[in-house]
DNA sequence: CTTAGGG
DNA sequence: CCCTAAG
């Protein structure tokens, strides 16, 4: 789980999220900091404090004491040994690890915890490991690559401990694990301490393919080096390809899998927001490669995928994380949400600040208005004028409804942002200001259909078009939901053709020819910006073979009420003379 | 991005 | 209307 972040440590720092500027964090520290990790039966005592931007700790203020401490309640009890790990997550200057659990013979976790302070800022994969060399004062530390995950994991199942108020059992990610030797309990128990939530499936083949998937789902698995066998992950390649040394392979496992990844995505500190905008493309990409096609899924495969999936696989694969509890973005996150606090969704934007680790979010700068918005894909492109009600009706998902109405928010703005420069109108756009409480009104009029109160400019064609409108087909109020295979839903704006409009692409074709969409869009209906240069193709499409097939008599389609613009014979005999004059 | 064609 | 594969 490397996103939706809300390890422990992360949650208190949320939880004080009052830094004017300054780089604070609140953070409890161990009062058992030395305590040997053997001793994860000692009772342990917590404090908050806050970390200055020095490092100093100072104490917490009863506020900020407040703010943790229910969640500390709920999860302090299972955290005897997680919080034995926090504490070397959190950084201290000066303290080196001591745990002999975490100096394994390739310093893979001796190393990580100084790290984590630096990665901060460091950047992404791609750009090969940041060279914070200041940071890294363990010597003989094993590849940089090797320290994150492991981190990561930790963190990752801090994560699910608190996420699902799961018990996470280490010792099942911890080392080798020979999936195939789990029975379904086991693996399920697996599950949950990987995902930290509960599957129902049976399906003891999924069960693996999932665990080792989101083991090794922090990075692309594309750009990793490392490929499944035997549901063991080994590193592939020059460097003992499969060593049956074992020293290797023990904790690879859960250590190796981001060689090339670098670090982790989960939040540490104070990120920039690029850094987060830069885990989210990884969190993408391992989400996709993560689920779907479980069946043709092989070990080499992993690697394999190289394609960039294409939209309609993402929503298929949204629709299917959805079904079982999905691990994608925003399903994760709200359904951790739904568990941690009812209070998430009355104020999601204050979480989007303090909680900044839990809600993945991105930097949304449309118009100008500098939103931070919860990252999702942008599945509309076009034309994203479904209004509340619709999209209530679509998404009857756990995701978010606030995370949603942002989203379309956004996309309404970014829309209408597009209409305005089709239009060549420009006007300023207010900055959009979210409600947060939800509510949604169905709105008619189709140019003002966002619902919320941005002001933007409505287009005078638009009262041109419903003068001319005689079936009165101005909103677009009907968006249908039309299923698909797979179960999922898919929303489908339909908008009539107007009796004008017919007649502009009639003209519009006989002017510039059939096939010439973008110019007829351009210069004859620059008017509605609604229709793009595929509509006009589908419509002539259409058209051709209406005027083709009632020509020859007008057959019993009569009867049928043509309530939707019946073509009047004229244009239809107009259209039959261009498409014969163009063959 | 545009066009063409299938769904 | 939507999606995608080709220019």
């Amino acid at each position: 789980m490397c996103f939706g972040g809300f390890s422990m440590e992360e949650t208190v720092v949320g939880g004080s999220g009052n830094d004017g500027g300054e780089k604070s964090a609140t953070e409890k520290s161990s009062s058992a900091l030395s305590s040997s990790p053997k001793s994860s039966s000692d009772p342990v005592m917590y404090k908050l404090v806050r970390v200055e931007g020095d490092g100093r700790f100072v104490p917490a203020t009863d506020d900020e004491v407040m703010e943790v401490e229910e969640l500390l309640e709920d999860v302090k009890n299972d955290f005897s040994t997680d919080l034995e790990q926090t504490k070397d997550i959190i950084p201290k200057e000066g303290t080196s690890a001591h745990d002999p659990k975490l100096e394994s013979p390739e310093g893979v976790l001796g190393g990580h915890c100084k790290e984590v302070e630096a990665e901060k800022s460091s950047s992404c994969p791609e750009e090969g490991r940041s060279s914070d060399e200041n940071h890294v004062n363990q010597p003989g530390s094993a590849g940089q690559c090797s320290k994150t995950p492991a981190r990561r994991n930790k963190s990752g199942k801090l994560n699910a401990a608190v996420l699902g108020r799961l018990k996470p059992d280490f010792s099942k990610l911890r080392g080798e694990i020979c999936l195939d030797n789990l029975s379904i309990g086991e693996l399920h128990e697996t599950f949950k301490a990987t995902f930290g939530r509960e599957t129902s499936v049976k399906d003891k083949q999924w069960l693996k393919r999932r665990i080792a998937m989101g083991l090794s789902n922090s990075c692309d698995a594309s750009t990793t080096t490392f490929i499944f066998k035997d549901n063991k992950l080994i590193k592939k390649g020059k460097e003992g390809s499969s060593k049956s040394d074992g020293s290797e392979l023990k904790e690879p496992v859960l250590a190796t899998v981001n060689d090339k990844c670098g670090k982790s995505p989960i939040g540490n500190g104070d990120k920039p927001e690029g850094h987060q905008i830069l885990s989210l493309k990884k969190l993408r990409s391992s989400n996709i490669s993560e689920s779907k096609n479980e069946d043709s899924f092989t070990e080499e495969r992993v690697a394999k995928r190289l394609r960039k999936p294409t939209r309609r696989y993402i929503e298929e694969l949204e629709v299917e994380s959805r079904e079982c509890g999905g691990r994608l973005v925003l399903s994760a996150k709200n359904s951790g949400h739904a568990q941690l606090s009812p209070r998430s969704l009355v104020r999601p934007f204050q979480n989007i600040q303090s909680d900044r680790k839990a809600v993945v979010t991105r930097l949304d700068s449309l118009g100008g208005s500098g939103v931070q918005i919860p990252y999702v894909c942008r599945i509309r492109r076009g034309r994203p004028r479904e209004n509340c009600m619709t999209l209530m009706e679509f998404h009857p998902s756990r995701m978010s409804m606030a995370a949603k109405l942002v989203k379309e928010a956004v996309e309404v703005h970014a829309s209408r942002r597009d209409d305005e420069t089709d239009n060549g109108i420009k006007d300023s756009i207010a900055p959009i200001t979210v409600p947060m409480p939800i509510r949604c009104n169905p709105v008619p009029e189709p140019e003002n259909d966002q619902m919320w109160p941005v002001t933007i400019p409505v287009e005078q064609e638009q009262d041109v078009e419903k003068v001319l409108d005689s079936s009165g087909e101005t909103c677009d109020n009907n968006v249908t939901i039309v299923p698909t295979t797979k179960g999922g839903m898919r929303r489908k704006h339909h908008r009539a053709w107007t009796i004008a409009e017919v007649m502009k692409l009639v003209e519009g074709v006989a002017r510039y020819g059939a096939g010439r969409w973008s110019e007829i869009k351009r210069l004859a209906f620059a008017s509605y910006s609604y229709r793009t240069s595929v509509d006009l193709k589908d419509k002539w499409r259409n058209l051709l073979r209406a005027s083709f097939a009632r020509s020859p008599a007008d057959k019993g389609m009569n009867s049928r009420k043509n309530a939707a613009t019946p073509i009047p014979a004229s244009i239809l005999l107009r259209v039959r003379e261009l498409a014969e004059k163009q063959a």
